[in-house]
DNA sequence: TTGTTGATTTCGCAA
DNA sequence: TTGCGAAGTCAACAA
């Protein structure tokens, strides 16, 4: 890797075009010879870069790096202030937990967490236009009472009366996992639940949306459309497996 | 800014939690506190790094990187290599051109490219599910022989003839402009659509979807929903102002 | 190769 | 500040 920092100006034309005018930068080439500007603030994301596979070209003072698709970074050097060089060898890699398969996972040996009796039928069901993240079943048509003492029924520890307790039929219930859902989730998941209801087999199929967290306008398109949002938390789900204990 | 060239290993524990094996990486400060660790390959997205507003803490042979959320990212350094800071200044930053935004203001200039004798209502045409990108009237509903000869009627350039030139009420279009569009774009026009549609004073309303390029999935969507496709070509929009000339 | 989806997305704009 | 959509999104994975 090879680190410079120096006054430079950056034109770009490629998939649009961009310009910097000339300031003090880190240049960063990478072995693979990709090229990084960066500025000192702002996020990880430089101002200006070539992703490789491209090739670096430096002639004078100034620097072409071009890729296969003819995009063009042209770099024009004033001042150099630091040249150096550094051999760093390959890389073992990022280890990552807690991204959306996590979550999904978690969820589909906690589906409990969604309504009591519900059961997993499968992760990943699949369907021509996609996979569902996770079908279940839910426990039945309960008919739960306001307050016990209206009739028979069993008295649940919640103090809800469950009058049909054992039900004749429980629903398929496909359920959308997202860390963070949007309007996007919600119309992926009528399509699912529009394809599953043609299906005699499976209709009625009813829908939720389980994310950490959920924009107002998806939860308010989800409305509409009789989609259940639950709001997951992934410590909480995670507690639930290393306690051993629900809630 | 802070360039450091080192062996380390480095955890981050927060949205995720994630693990980098001992290696040889950069570490770049910036002069926000913010902190990238870079290996010599990949893409412009560091392997680890902790974005400002954040708080370094630099003891023996361990920095720690916190933010304000309890996000933490902890290097610790093996063997230190290369360590310099260089003085970088402000930067002026990156001037853009070519997206969305200047393609919609192209169109919305040159909507005559839609169409003959189409007009622009508004842009950003408001709704309560969002902004439509061009509210237009299209030229207005002229009735197209196949062949000359048929019958009264003006005989156009192309050799078809135009029985009702002067129409009575020309319709009103809403068009959504993408640089590349998905399937994504088809659904967001298809709700403005529905939502407009069920205005009187604007219905009927017909639906265009126009980019640079549109996904085939896309396509055949809008085609199954009667939303008319336009590939836009950038340099000839662009060309159009530029020469004054359509065309 | 192409398409789809997730991301510690980041970034910019507007309410 | 928050929310939402675009991005030279990038990158991983499946078809």
């Amino acid at each position: 890797m090879r680190l410079v920092v120096a006054r430079c100006s950056v034109d770009y034309v490629g998939r649009l075009t961009a310009h910097l005018d000339p300031a003090v930068r880190l240049l960063m080439v990478k072995a693979d010879g990709s090229v990084l500007v960066h500025a000192d603030g702002g996020s990880y994301k430089p101002l200006n870069w070539m992703s490789p596979p491209c090739r670096l070209v430096e002639s004078d003072e100034r620097w072409t790096v071009e890729n296969k698709a003819g995009e063009r970074l042209v770099i024009t050097l004033d001042e150099v202030l630091h040249d150096s060089t550094h051999d760093l060898g390959a890389d073992p890699g990022l280890v990552k937990d807690g991204v959306e398969a996590h979550l999904q996972a978690l969820l589909a040996e906690h589906v409990g967490t969604l309504g009591d009796g519900w059961t997993l039928v499968r992760r990943e069901f699949p369907t021509p236009i996609g996979p569902v993240d996770l079908m279940c079943r839910d426990g039945g048509p309960e008919i739960v009472l306001d307050a016990p003492g209206d009739g028979p029924g069993e008295l649940r520890a919640d103090g809800a009366v469950v009058v049909a307790p054992a039900p004749v039929r429980s629903g398929y219930v496909a359920v959308e996992v997202k860390r963070r859902a949007t309007i996007d989730a919600v119309e992926q998941l009528t399509r699912y639940l529009d394809y599953l209801n043609r299906d005699p087999l499976l209709a009625p199929v009813s829908g939720v949306l389980a994310a950490q967290s959920i924009a107002p306008q998806a939860r308010t398109l989800a409305q509409t459309r009789g989609i259940r949002c639950v709001v997951l938390d992934y410590e909480s789900l995670r507690g639930i497996e290393v306690d051993g204990t629900l809630f």
